[in-house]
DNA sequence: GAGAAGGCTTAAAACGATTCAAAACTCGGG
DNA sequence: CCCGAGTTTTGAATCGTTTTAAGCCTTCTC
């Protein structure tokens, strides 16, 4: 039954298993691996054959152990779960496949304790560069991460430093869309379903929302209620309703949701209430995600240019690379875009 | 400017810069690392606070290379992007985590290519076991790593062999389900957006929809309108539309689509071609995504436990991993459940 | 037919962590 | 003051690959 291999066990087979097999040297089996061309064709068949029959299959850690370094690039997103992020993910993805890196993809669901175990598994890993959504302050880690060698960039959130790159769009302006359009439309008393603003996206859009309102002139204490969540979903959002509808006091009349998925669970909770939309409440959530435009009642939205972001982001961190010092850190910016339909605009 | 540390350039420091810096030998510092107990409490000092300094962080590969393997498993997806399979990784996430296990996440986008590209990534980085939702005729790979000492669990999919366990929900009565409930409603000539039969999925929902078409006496030839489309996702099932509606014959008065996805795609088309929706056209989609109840027309759509899926199929990996050559490979089937809504019954 | 020039192949030295047998301590008891 | 039993610490071997200098063949030139 047995072969003329000598029991290797069950271990996995090396290149020095393949090489004893073809009767060469390891050297040579290493080189048919990764100069064939170096390699005679009577040589190169005689391994080629030996790694097909033992099923050799090369060890990326002693690769990469000897190497140094392997083509490969991590990103946290906030949310996996979110289109948004997923999209932005495939423009990233398209730009390192063209210089055959590939991607670790990890979600730290807005939990600074995961983001950090992420991204000490990539720099174990050896990646070459993570880019980030930065969940709260995990500056500093990424400053750190940058010194040992490690390239980053910001992910649709803008660097507060220089010496770090970002792309994102201005989160600023798309927050004061959509209270310049709720504004126009007459509301005076707005609720803002927004996460913690140790999240840059929630700080930014609120940043423009009491900008739209000072332009107005409106007193953000009285047109302004405010509704922090935990988690930026569905489930998110229909909790914030309820807190709404627990709340005293006049009822806003128009709703700011800072993601369509949090929109999404609040026209869900204000359905279950028998809110009339838009004529009691009008809403406008953020993203403008593929089935925005498909709900019970349209949803209005801030829309983003996902896919280039993420290409971006990529582009930027392989021309860091590649560029080395000679690189300018620099801040893309997109500009985002309101999108009005029938969840804000009864003539939409 | 330098400190007594000699130049060590820009390397990142090893175990054994750890160890000159305290002035101990790589085995105690590896012993801290992994054996903390067993040090003294000076000694451990010592080295942590030149870890510290010198912003050690482990290398994965010389560990995993040493060690031989790493707490890792793959899983592959046919779409990411797809809220169903988000969920199921979450589940899997859930059950690993337990563990103490990391998931390496990635997606096939149904590319046959890719998924054998990623299989071999994961392998190569040693990963312990995998799991995989196949895009096509993957089994004898899949087999081949098996062989070679790689768990292998099926996610979301019937295993074809007694030796590979699997985690599926019944495909086959999901798709008799959607059809039972159409003729139910008086329907006799039905279109069916599928992807190509290649993709388990795809072919066993269309096995369910011909036994129920059987059941109810109706010949498919007249009574089913078939159409594949590449991508399963909205642009496919948009394309389908188009398709559908570019051929001659009967209009079919209602729809089935492989998935949610895909049916909001359709949806969007439908609208766009005008047709009034459960009127002229009754529409049943698959998965029971999150946004599903909450579309303009709310859609019927075959619900699936994804949740528990995903943290079973990771169950049974890790149990494989655990019990060895006494486990029994199983076949884990979980029932799909209709959701009757407004797309396909006015009633509703 | 000697020497040079190439083309292929080899052997050995890394890469950074873990492990384990052995050495070096420490401490109490005789 | 030595012995022995712990307790700590050490140093070398090892994992599987890549890389490099050196060596061996051929073949060619004069």
């Amino acid at each position: 039954m047995s072969t003329t291999t000598r029991g290797r066990a069950d271990r996995r087979p090396s290149i020095t298993d393949v090489a004893k097999r073809a009767g060469v040297s390891v050297g040579t089996v290493s080189n048919v691996l990764n100069r064939p061309d170096q390699v005679s064709e009577a040589t190169r068949d005689r391994v080629l054959l030996a790694i097909e029959e033992l099923q050799f299959v090369r060890n990326a850690s002693a690769r990469q152990l000897r190497a140094g370094t392997i083509q490969t690039i991590g990103a946290i997103v906030l949310d996996i779960a979110n289109p948004f992020f997923t999209e932005v993910a495939r423009g990233v993805e398209d730009r390192l496949a063209a210089d055959e890196y590939t991607l670790m993809l990890s979600s730290s669901d807005e939990d600074p304790e995961r983001e950090a175990r992420y991204l000490r598994l990539f720099e174990e890993h050896g990646v070459q560069g993570v880019m980030v959504t930065p969940s709260a302050g995990s500056l500093d880690a990424l400053l750190a991460l940058r010194d040992r060698g490690i390239d980053v960039v910001l992910l649709d959130t803008t660097s507060p430093v220089d010496d770090i790159s970002s792309v994102a769009v201005d989160d600023v302006r798309g927050g004061a869309l959509a209270i310049e359009h709720l504004i126009g439309l007459g509301h005076t008393r707005i609720a803002f379903i927004n996460g913690p603003l140790t999240i840059k996206q929630c700080h930014d859009r609120r940043a423009g929302v009491l900008e739209a309102l000072a332009t107005a002139g409106l007193d953000p204490a009285d047109a302004l209620v405010e509704i922090t969540i935990g988690s930026l979903n569905a489930d998110g959002g229909e909790a914030g309703i309820d807190e709404l509808f627990a709340r005293d006091g006049d009822r806003p009349t128009a709703l700011f949701c800072v993601n369509d998925l949090t929109a999404l669970g609040a026209l869900r909770a204000l359905r279950a209430h028998g809110v009339a939309i838009p004529a009691e409440m009008a809403v406008v959530g953020y993203d403008d995600v593929v089935f925005a435009s498909m709900l019970t009642v349209p949803l209005t939205s801030v829309r983003q240019p996902t896919h280039q972001l993420g290409w971006t982001a990529a582009d930027l961190l392989l021309r860091q690379r590649s560029e080395g010092a000679s690189f300018q850190h620099q801040r893309v910016q997109f500009q985002p875009e309101l999108v009005v339909r029938g969840s804000s605009d009864p003539s939409a």
